[in-house]
DNA sequence: CCTTATCGACAACCTAGTTGTCTAAAGGAG
DNA sequence: CTCCTTTAGACAACTAGGTTGTCGATAAGG
């Protein structure tokens, strides 16, 4: 049928997102959600002030302030006066934002590999090649395509 | 990389769930969201009370009455007295609401074959096989299985 | 009969968004 | 150099979809 196949693809990102964040929180990085990481790899990707990251992640000025509000709450990012533009604070990814990236990036690897582990190498990548087919390369480039997400629910986890 | 597995499975399921959402729409079911699918699925499957959709769809109480208050509304179930507990309303999916079941799954089943179309059967029966390994058979059962989804947004569209 | 559990409603709050309004600063046209 | 328009970011007020806690009414069991 076809929900099942929505749901399949639903299951699969929120089994890998939940595992990434718990494990995330149990690095010490509590509450570090998928759209935390979104705009944090925008910012380091060159969103250098609120309204430029605001462009990026397809959201209002206002969303992206609070959410760089939240992140600068949290020490991973700062924000500066910008010398050259009065109007305007500089983001800076700091080195704790450095280390959460680098830390999920491994996590996402690592339960990659525990799936390639379940059903074999050659079978996890065709299934992204399926999906890269169907959905066209823009998928995998969510800051600059168009579209974001909103926070998928922790469970009982 | 492991984070585009994520990316990809999301994006799947978001270009299926978006291409429903506005079908529907166009159809005149305005605002209808797969939450919203979840939970009528729920009451069709037997939910015939605010607290037992609750605990089928592992919310609230108070959450499942905004949704049952908004589907109501909408005209998509109804709510009678039950005649021998005076606590509980009983739910009523109307025939509204099930032509909005009906038409979902057609919709569903419709985005599926477009895929099979562009990969071919066996590729996507294959996906949805390895899949379901990687998740185990309770991923199919939403409202079962102690998991929701938060809405996920409507992009540009 | 009385205690305990359950149903549904209420108020208050949270998170992640939205739009609209506003000030200050920048920048281009004349 | 001065106007006019654009832009950055902050504020308030709102929405959707959740949460917890409280409460009154009803049901059900010792």
């Amino acid at each position: 049928m076809g929900a099942d196949l929505a749901l399949l693809l639903l299951g699969g990102f929120r089994a890998l997102a939940d595992a990434a964040t718990a494990e995330l929180a149990r690095r010490g990085h509590v509450d570090f959600r998928p759209s935390h990481d979104f705009a944090m790899r925008a910012i380091a990707a060159g969103a250098s002030n609120a309204s430029d990251l605001a462009r990026r992640l397809s959201v209002s000025k206002q969303a992206a302030a609070k959410t760089i509000a939240l992140l600068q709450e949290r020490g991973y990012v700062a924000r500066a006066d910008d010398p050259h533009d009065a109007r305007r604070k500089l983001l800076e990814v700091t080195p704790l934002g450095r280390s959460v990236l680098r830390e999920g990036e491994a996590i996402f690897d690592e339960l990659r590999s525990r799936w390639e582990r379940q059903i074999g190498a050659g079978e996890l990548t065709r299934l992204e090649t399926s999906l890269t087919t169907l959905l066209g390369p823009s998928a995998l480039r969510p800051d600059e395509s168009g579209w974001i997400t909103h926070e998928l629910d922790e469970p009982s986890s």
